[in-house]
RNA sequence: GGCCCUAUCGUCUAACGGUUAGGACAUCGGCUUUUCAAGCCGAUAAUCGGGGUUCGAUUCCCCGUGGGGUCACCA
């Protein structure tokens, strides 16, 4: 149990080489979570050392990832301006005999600086798997700077770790293996050893640790193709973590209130994207209209543009269509998949009028016909879909609605699945609707 | 391969050592001879194997096995 009184400090310390993917952004959430449950620093450090392998358009996808995640960081530092501080401590621990300068490196820019590894056992604790053991003979005597100037990442991390205060190292548990040798150089240092909480990976389809491969894509990625941020976070804060009772809906508040590390999983993570799928549809449907609208209209751009269909009132539209979408759609991008007939009138043979239990399509005619004759007199300003479903009903359930309900239907989209007509045909407007209804016909007789 | 971590439905997971092993996603079916969806209802589906400890193990211990991670002058 870490001290009442003492301070809590988290980071989050990605290294800019890749995208930030759903592994490190729930690394970066399990982070934040605890610090702003205890009151305590969530801080961003970019860890790029790596002059090759760093790019700054990696830290770009970083930085957007966690701002449209609203992981909002209270301190960030990044390693490639404290290299004085890491010089400092590399100076200290050779003059201390902790470290020593080995041979020329690869690079011949100055002598490696290698660790002296006392070859003693190392025993410490995990918040959430309890004490683990290593031998550490077999690290050997590890190389911690390529040279003054230039730190390797266990010497950085340590003197980081300790320069910042970090209270809570929570991090991937691919970082297990690595945790002896930082713990010999922060006895090396001085520092003080804060607690460990390794927390399980995620894993692709194929159960190994995400990356690139398989669906490592940048967060930003999700929100491109209209995924809400507080869907993700939920989404990722349940792949190893639960409250232990059967709710599934925490928003980002809820969370830090019943956040526990107690309650991490220890082994890792399948990541399944129809749980994500689910889940942000549930936030869909309790999305407002207009928000919704505004927020999937980017998806029908291009749809509308192109569209043969002439809108009385573009706007009204649009927000119908969408309404009608809402209880359908994963993520925003969808909104436009198999809606073709709002925005051009729909193609389809004859012979797919007919209902499955008929085969008469001059019966079918006489439907439409009868479903014409009924729609003609409804007042325009009244033509919404209760009206339109009463005005038909009757008729359909004397002749069977499947009879009815399905050549109208087809008449209207030239689909087997879609919404059903009185829905559509209130999106349509009274004018299109009817002229639909003749084209079928028409088709019929043809 | 060495070292380390880990093991409940297909997936995410719940279960002070005593439960008909629970929930959710997905799948299938019903409400519904108008469809997609939503909703409600229902169904299929799991404790890796072997030894212990115990009156009693999903739970504790050991050994296997499976899975994962890690073994750079990357992070």
């Amino acid at each position: 149990m870490p001290d009442e009184n003492k301070k809590i400090r988290t980071r989050f310390a990605p290294s800019p080489t890749g995208v930030l993917h759903v592994g490190g952004a729930r690394t970066a959430l399990f982070n934040y979570l605890f610090a702003r449950q205890n009151s305590g620093k969530f801080i961003l450090r970019i860890e790029d050392t790596d002059t090759e392998r760093s790019k700054k358009e990696f830290e770009k996808d970083i930085l957007k990832g966690l701002k449209w995640l609203k992981l909002d960081y209270d301190e960030i530092y990044h390693q490639s301006k404290r290299t004085d501080i890491y010089k400092k401590y590399l100076q200290k621990m050779v003059a201390g005999g902790f470290a020593y300068k080995a041979e020329e490196n690869k690079e011949g820019t100055g002598k490696i600086i290698r660790f002296k590894n006392p070859n003693i056992k190392i025993k410490f604790n995990d918040e959430i798997r309890g004490e683990i053991e290593f031998n550490t003979t077999e690290l050997g005597d590890f190389v911690i700077a390529k040279n003054e100037e230039i730190p390797l990442y266990h010497l950085a991390v340590v003197v980081d770790d300790f320069e910042m205060g970090i209270s809570h190292i929570i991090r991937g548990e691919d970082g297990i293996s690595n945790t002896p040798r930082q713990i010999l150089i922060q006895d090396a240092i001085g520092a003080l050893r804060p607690v460990y909480v390794h927390i399980p990976l995620i894993l692709g389809a194929d159960r190994s640790k995400l990356s690139k491969r398989h669906g490592a894509v940048s967060v930003n990625e999700y929100c491109e193709q209209g995924y809400l941020p507080e869907a993700l976070i939920n989404f990722m804060a349940f792949l190893g973590w639960n409250p232990g009772d059967e709710r599934e809906i925490f928003s980002i508040n809820e969370l830090i209130k019943e956040f526990s590390l107690k309650k991490i999983q220890k082994s890792g993570a399948i990541f399944n994207i129809d749980r994500l799928n689910w889940m942000n549809s549930e936030y869909i449907k309790k999305m407002d209209a207009d928000n919704l609208a505004k927020l999937c209209l980017p998806y029908l751009k291009d749809k509308i543009r192109n569209s043969k269909i002439k809108f009385a009132n573009q706007e009204e539209y649009i927000k119908k269509i969408i309404k009608i979408e809402q209880k359908r759609i994963n993520k925003f991008s969808e909104v436009g998949e198999g809606v073709d007939y709002f925005f051009e009138r729909p193609k389809y043979e004859k012979e797919k009028l007919l209902w499955k239990d008929e085969n008469d399509l001059s019966k079918t005619k006489s439907h439409l016909e009868k479903i014409t004759e009924l729609l003609s007199v409804l007042d325009e300003n009244n033509f919404m879909s209760q009206n339109i479903k009463e005005t038909v009903w009757g008729y359909a359930e004397e002749q069977g609605k499947g009879n009815v309900l399905w050549p109208f239907r087809m008449a209207l989209t030239g689909m087997e699945r879609s919404p059903d007509p009185f829905t559509i045909a209130e999106v349509l407007g009274k004018e299109e609707t009817l002229s639909r209804l003749k084209i079928a016909k028409l088709k019929i007789e043809a």
